[in-house]
DNA sequence: GTCTATAACCTGATAGAC
DNA sequence: GTCTATCAGGTTATAGAC
């Protein structure tokens, strides 16, 4: 079991998991049905992971850890750097996610999915992933966008965050929806071309003018 | 048990379901602990809805059809008007839905989360309502919206609408997650103050220049 | 680390009395 | 239309052999 070409039986558990999580949701998917997909035995999930809410959790921050280190990195990379601009800036915080959604081979769509949904699934370890570790990362770049959209109050900086989160985990979950709406003349999986209509988008909506009254 | 003021053990039956649904998802929630909350018995669900799956089907209904039936009746009525405008498409599109998750007393936000998860939600019976029910209307708010965004191509118009969307969902869905992450400024309550915010973000995103070279 | 067997419990669905 | 009782099968978690 622990030759080169194979796995080891916890990285295989998280795969099946991930997978699983995507298609049917967490509450839909059994341990049973995970380790019988990673070919391991029930009680593997139980040794490695000690329960299936902790699987959950490592399941998400496998992805989200490394995610969100590059959008921070990227975002320090800009501090430092007068000549930055908000299209900088929506790179350093859409581009990690939509790379790590759709750059691994054959699951593009799976980890896509899987990651979109983590603002709405109603899980209590997904929940208190959001909380733990989307919520510092949003702060931080709700800073940085503040600071090139001096026009903007700060709620309606936090609205306009809200709404550029929004269509991000939108395309993730829902890419099958656009590949339908469009009769299959839109592919969700190119990624340049994905990155390259949501910041569109969202940099018209972040730069449209205040809705207060400054006169 | 039929007297003027107890409603009909059915509808108990559907406002527990949605409720609990909105909390907790739909596979987390069983039957049992609906018609313990709706004080109906187990057996009530299978008596008036047959099984699971076709109470999930009336919940999601309930609230879909008369919802899309506005936004149509609304988009007709510009329609045949020649003066209307982008604004009054987006308030025809995001209005009802707004309404309907907002409006209903104590129960905005369970409505909301409720509906904004139908987009991401795995279980199948509400994939197929978004194929039955959304699809028809997405497609004819498209061309509506397509007729007055004349400088962007087909493909363009779609990946719009479906940031549109996403807005939408993640905004009803994700509801408490702007509250706290504006320390409590933001209320998503405020249906104007949603609707208006809203529309700003989406019209801005809708009429930026396309991105195809047309020199 | 991997496995089998099993404990303790929950699930949707239904038969049949009232 | 409402109820109880029950069926058949699923669930997570764990004890203990190898």
């Amino acid at each position: 079991m622990n030759e080169a070409n194979v796995r080891e039986t916890k990285d295989r558990i998280l795969d099946a998991a991930e997978a699983l999580f995507a298609k049917q949701g967490i509450e839909a998917t059994s341990l049973r049905q995970i380790t019988s997909e990673a070919k391991a035995n029930l009680a593997s999930v139980n040794y490695h992971f000690n329960s299936k809410e902790e699987l959950i959790r490592h399941v998400y921050l496998r992805r989200i850890r490394p995610m969100n280190q590059a959008r921070l990195d990227r975002l320090t990379d800009l501090e430092s750097n007068e000549a930055s601009s908000l299209d900088n800036l929506l790179d350093a915080f859409y581009e990690p996610t939509i790379e790590m959604a759709l750059d691994l081979k054959d699951k593009g769509l799976t980890v896509g999915q899987f990651m979109g949904r983590l603002y709405t699934e109603p899980n209590e370890a997904a929940q208190s992933i959001i909380t733990t570790e989307m919520g510092g990362v949003a702060r931080r770049f709700s800073a940085a966008f503040a600071r090139h959209l001096p026009h903007l109050s700060p709620t309606e900086v936090i609205w306009r965050v809200h709404f550029s989160i929004g269509i991000l985990a939108h395309t993730l979950a829902a890419a099958a929806k656009i590949q339908h709406l469009s009769d299959g003349r839109i592919n969700p999986h190119d990624k340049q071309e994905v990155l390259r209509q949501m910041k569109r988008f969202a940099r018209a909506g972040l730069t449209a003018p205040s809705l207060e009254s400054t006169t």
